[in-house]
DNA sequence: CCGGATGGCTAAATCCTTTTAGCGCGCGGA
DNA sequence: TCCGCGCGCTAAAAGGATTTAGCCATCCGG
């Protein structure tokens, strides 16, 4: 193969050193006649230099690269993410490398072990849903990559690592409002693992608050998928609910087709409050009332987290930066209404 | 930062020439003896040796690094290729970079500008829709990349660059069989650019073989997304339609959405096909009859070709091996029936 | 006229591996 | 005795950048 075009040929060419045509390139320009910078570029121009970053890397020990551990690209809101990190990450010139754990234990311990070997210079962790009871064993892991991590998403709180995440039980909270400000006290709940069990804790928290309890046979344990939300529609309609909240878009879209299909019509017949409002991103306008997280905000400010370990990590020659005092970082969700909660007669609030 | 250890550290702690310790790690043995290897392999596992994947690349020039520049990882397609692709590269020890084009031409000249820079070992490209009346501006950017690179799904078939695709005309005729089949002749269509007029390019001929011809009326123009099946429905349930081709499950799920809040019933009065069978892998599991594409070989396939050309590449130092000949392979869709589309009285074929 | 500062440039060291070329030794055959 | 060979291992070069230390003029102030 025709050999690449290297540093050395760029200097030859412009009647420079080496070491003269790297600063000019890298606008190192201390002390350099304009004449000679002229003489650099049109010789690098001309032969189409491209630095070889893998050299670039072993001297200066930072690779460009940033991974990504996801548990599962085809989740949506997952999809979404990765969508905006990868534009954050593309802009300070930064590649992503995506990989998924599959939210397997095992998998994602071996994919940190791989990281360690690539030397990226940050990390992105979405935890896998197997890492939640085996806490030691994440931080372990996360303790034996050499770059910085900020954990996206999941388990953000710990304080033991970087983390960017929603504020899942106000979210829930701000579920429970909407719908106690309707009026509405038969209310259902489909929940499911993880964060979605902290939105249906702050849900149940604020109905609890405004005297409102829920019927256990109204709550329910999803799956964060539509087949769980179709699922549970007919008991929901059979119990007599008025309003269900479902703790994601997908099991809201699912609650929905099913209601039609049994020939209800909402809001008229039962309310629907969902959340993440990630559907519309992919296609599918689905009109619900939803509380909304908004995927941009978490990816800038993850990055924003993320870049700034780095560039600290690259300055310093001890200890690992962000053992010193984990950030965390949460974000509020946000109530948007499509018209698929009933505001009941004679409950009407705030207005005359 | 501790430095990192390296091989001549453990050479030293092994007692022998870091070129042994090389060689032994490297599985190189050609003649060291049982002794020296056990040597070197404990001396690495005690100080915990990582190997400087820079270092390695500068001297090697592959970095284990393929990079997937789709036109966007928010597009449930593509989000499972990616997915598959993952998976493919990981097995065999690569990382893959994912980028997203946007289906902007010069977002896509960018990217591979990047990739240029950073030297991966191998590339899959998803062309940009922007790419598709620019032939000359792709195969100019194809060109200057120094891997071998295979086009993924778009524009597979111009024999100017390996490719892996599917056979989109073939899959509209396995539609259209489907419909006339089951004695259909009053039939929809909802396209869209791209692989979609492909797809409905083998319906029509197919139906024209059979005598049937679309009516203009009902041979509309889709964007891939839920909304456009949506808007559709109306039209082709007023224009007495017994049967819609739709060109992705998206678009099919926005025509039953629709055609159930308009009171219609599936299949009872109106059969509908969709294309692609992606949704179920986003647990949204819509019972449509459907033209499968199925990703996994996608996936499959295109890796299999792609380190087919890797490993070509690496033992040459001449010319870029894969413009000696560029192979493309079309792999066949299938029909899943999932009964929406109704068997006209009168009309049985084939069975008794 | 001299000493020091400064401007413009470069030689050489360094980063960490892989890989080539070959060294020294013991042994078997001539 | 000597040659050649295979074995086990290693010194040194190569790979392409960044970065440190410093050289040589010129210029300015005293």
């Amino acid at each position: 193969m025709a050999r690449r075009v290297t540093l050395r040929d760029v200097a030859k060419d412009a009647g420079v050193s080496v070491t003269t045509a790297s600063l000019v390139l890298n606008k190192r320009h201390s002390r350099l006649s304009e004449e000679t910078r002229r003489l650099v570029f049109e010789a690098a121009e001309r032969l189409k230099y491209v630095p070889n970053q893998s050299a670039r890397s072993l001297v200066t020990k930072n690779t460009m690269l940033v991974t990504l551990i996801v548990p599962d690209i085809e989740n949506l809101f997952f999809a979404s993410l990765a969508r905006c990190l990868e534009e954050e990450c593309q802009q300070q010139g930064y590649s992503l490398i995506i990989a998924n754990s599959d939210d397997s234990r095992e998998t994602e311990h071996a994919l940190i072990g791989q990281i360690v070997a690539r030397g990226v210079d940050g990390v992105f962790l979405i935890p896998a849903r197997e890492s939640f009871g085996r806490l030691d064993e994440l931080q372990a892991d996360v303790a034996s990559i050499a770059c910085p991590v900020t954990l996206l998403d999941r388990m953000v709180t710990g304080g033991w690592c970087d983390g960017v995440g929603f504020d899942n039980r106000h979210g829930g909270s701000l579920a429970a409002q909407c719908l106690i400000d309707a009026g509405h006290t038969r209310i259902g709940c489909i929940a499911g693992e993880g964060n979605a069990n902290r939105r249906r804790q702050g849900f149940v928290d604020t109905l609890a608050a405004a005297g409102i309890s829920l019927d256990p046979r109204l709550d329910v344990v999803g799956n964060y998928r539509f087949d769980s939300g179709f699922a549970a529609a007919y008991a929901m309609a059979q119990a007599g609910a008025t309003a269900v909240f479902c703790c994601n878009d997908l099991m809201a879209a699912g609650m929905l087709r099913r209601l039609g299909e049994l020939g209800l019509r909402v809001p008229e017949d039962m309310s629907i409050i969902g959340y993440d409002n990630i559907l519309a991103r992919f296609g599918m306008p689905i009109e619900v009332t939803t509380v909304e997280q908004h995927v941009e905000s978490l990816a800038a400010e993850s990055w924003r987290m993320l870049y700034a370990r780095i560039l600290e990590h690259a300055g310093d020659d001890d200890a690992r930066p962000w053992l010193s005092e984990p950030q965390t970082k949460l974000l509020e969700p946000r109530l948007i209404n499509r018209g698929t909660v009933k505001v009941l007669r004679g409950c009407r609030q705030g207005e005359e």
